[in-house]
DNA sequence: TGCTAGTTCGCACGACTTGTTGATTAGCAG
DNA sequence: CTGCTAATCAACAAGTCGTGCGAACTAGCA
């Protein structure tokens, strides 16, 4: 994701409002590794400028998802997520806790063979699921 | 998945009543390459047998996937999907129609790095995103 | 045949997300 | 600074997907 001064930017050249809400959505997605949704984006939001409503982060996270700046990510648990981080990259998800983190696969691309002939693929989406550490150490 | 046959002598073993409605649906899955939404199976099963409701559908299916008889696969596309196939496989998903595939992969395990130090991968899941043959050939 | 625990069915609800409407606010171009 | 227009908000509705619940039913067994 570009940073937030380099996003209000890119929102006015493409005609839309740099908004104290959506300035507040670029900070706090900033280097953002929790992988939140947009429930709680909008909760932390609403400690900072309380008022600011949910409709508005779903509204803003639809805006930057389609630009591009965030990945929004659907581990099938529930809420989508959301992702600063564009690398090409891929997560790993604890079944116990919930936590996602990044990780990055050098394999690919990867070849995989079954009926499908001519098949174009354009993107690869790898999820990992297991226990974190954490935990681990906890259960034991 | 085992066979209709062999799941009814499974659901009697452990307890479960052996009604028509699983056993339709049971016959609806074995050999599906469709890997339909439990609205789709619904529809299929109500030709067979007017009156079936979705909700009882819903109920074997979830029993299936708990058993391990079927997968239960989230492309994060509405509604989940179920597979018959429970190998150790992956899915090629086209953007376009939608339709799912099946696909092996057989460089797992996959290595990958990041901050997930203790991390104990239990399973992995592999999307291909794209454009499928037909729908290629159609805008083409 | 008759009992009983497990099933089915249909409705309603819950979670998540988006649409709408109408009033108010405020960004930003001129 | 001013005005146009987009954005926000609040409140509510709607839509999709899936499940909880209670009443009626039935498979399987004695």
């Amino acid at each position: 994701m570009k940073t937030p001064e380099e996003l209000v930017a890119r929102f006015r050249e493409e005609g839309y409002k740099v908004t104290p809400q959506r300035q507040l959505i670029f900070r706090l997605l900033k280097g953002n590794k929790a992988h939140p949704t947009a429930e709680t984006l909008y909760e932390v939001a609403a400690e900072q400028m309380p008022g600011i409503s949910l409709r508005t982060v779903y509204q803003t996270l639809s805006e930057l998802s389609a630009m591009g700046e965030v990945q929004h990510i659907d581990l099938g648990s529930g809420a989508v997520r959301f992702d600063p981080n564009v690398d090409d990259h891929h997560h790993v998800v604890c079944s116990t806790c919930g936590v996602v983190h990044d990780v990055y696969v050098n394999q690919t691309p990867l070849q995989f063979e079954g009926d499908v002939e001519g098949f174009a693929v354009h993107s690869t989406r790898i999820v990992f699921s297991g226990e974190c550490a954490q935990c681990a150490h906890l259960s034991a």
